[in-house]
DNA sequence: GTCTATATAGGGATAGAC
DNA sequence: GTCTATCCCTATATAGAC
């Protein structure tokens, strides 16, 4: 593995579990090492290592998102739609901890990711305007573009709230599934009787 | 004035409109035309200055959350009640800019905030039982549990989720708006036709 | 209470040898 | 590619005069 790569590495792990703010590019050095010098030898700045790991989650969030192939017809699909989701954000969870900091010192992030967040949005819309068509969905239009905002607001900041709310200790994979569990239970009241009763099959399942 | 109640003021000001971590000591010293020795003088720390802020920001919200005497049974008082809590939060909004940063940095402060966070949840929770015990509101009782969660979180991050898909230039009194606005829109689907046409017509009113 | 001057520490980043 | 050494800068915080 080259040098190049296990600093992303280290850097992204170090990220998500001390917060980008608490760790420097020593930190990194150290977890690794290798001198400070040999890691600005690989990257120009700090923010250059954040900007590359930006990408490869970049990379990561728009195969879920664009995976237009799939039809999410099943409660079991939308689950499983939801946990892809939701995994890639905990993989990444330190550029949703500190967001806007991290959007107000990197331009290129900023819009990048404002791209991301209107993509969740329109595919969480796309999602709910499909089931409402065939007729799993029980709703209005207006109503479906708010669940499809809320959605996209509660993927985005459920682990800040988690962690916010929650003991430190609590298992990151717990919150994870209470995340997906929240979300489902917002879409709950418009589904048919026995879309429902398949939803609180799987909430036992996971929970 | 005093000195102390100016920094106060001063480092709320800034704080809020650049970013925490964007304000050093000096900063707040130098856009009070006072010296750095003088701000340290009052207070023994940055963290102290913070803590003094959020000691504010818990007196405020907590007059809110614990208004008992007032029963919420009209849109017009939720739609009030709502506009009280997102006018605090945006008056103290860097604390929910960086929270868990903060959370981190400042044992007290997470305690504390955490506290905060139930007794919201906790108050929609109430308010949302006592519509339904009037009839207002249509919906089983996991439902009501789900949607006062649902609100909570929103109030928290829901001026973060503004900044990071809008404009930086877009109208803070519009975001607090939208803010009220969206939570109304999740709750709507569960009122009486009368009580959302109500809702209806003071949307209309404030957007 | 307020100032000037300064201590202290740490982080980001570079130079130059190997 | 990697190391050592070091520079530069900024931030928090203190000492001591006024």
């Amino acid at each position: 593995m080259k040098t190049k790569d296990r600093i992303i590495e280290t850097a992204l792990r170090l990220f998500n579990e001390e917060g980008e703010p608490n760790v420097t590019t020593n930190h990194i050095a150290d977890e690794m090492d290798i001198s400070p010098g040999n890691l600005y030898y690989h990257f120009r700045s700090k923010d250059d290592i954040i900007w590359q790991i930006f990408l490869n989650y970049e990379k990561k969030i728009n195969q879920v998102l664009n995976q237009k192939d799939v039809n999410y017809t099943s409660m079991e699909d939308m689950w499983f739609y939801l946990h892809m989701v939701f995994e890639v954000i905990a993989e990444y969870r330190f550029l949703y901890r500190n967001l806007i900091q991290l959007m107000n010192r990197i331009e290129f992030l900023k819009r990048h990711f404002r791209h991301i967040l209107a993509l969740k949005s329109q595919t969480a819309l796309d999602i709910m305007t499909n089931l409402s068509e065939l007729g799993s969905l029980k709703t209005d239009k207006q109503t479906i573009a708010s669940l499809a905002d809320q959605i996209a607001l509660t993927a985005t900041f459920w682990l800040n709230y988690s962690i916010a709310i929650y003991d430190d200790d609590f298992d990151e994979e717990k919150k994870l599934s209470h995340g997906i569990f929240h979300v489902m239970r917002m879409v709950a009241p418009f589904l048919t009787d026995h879309d429902r009763d398949i939803l609180d099959q799987l909430s036992t399942q996971y929970l």
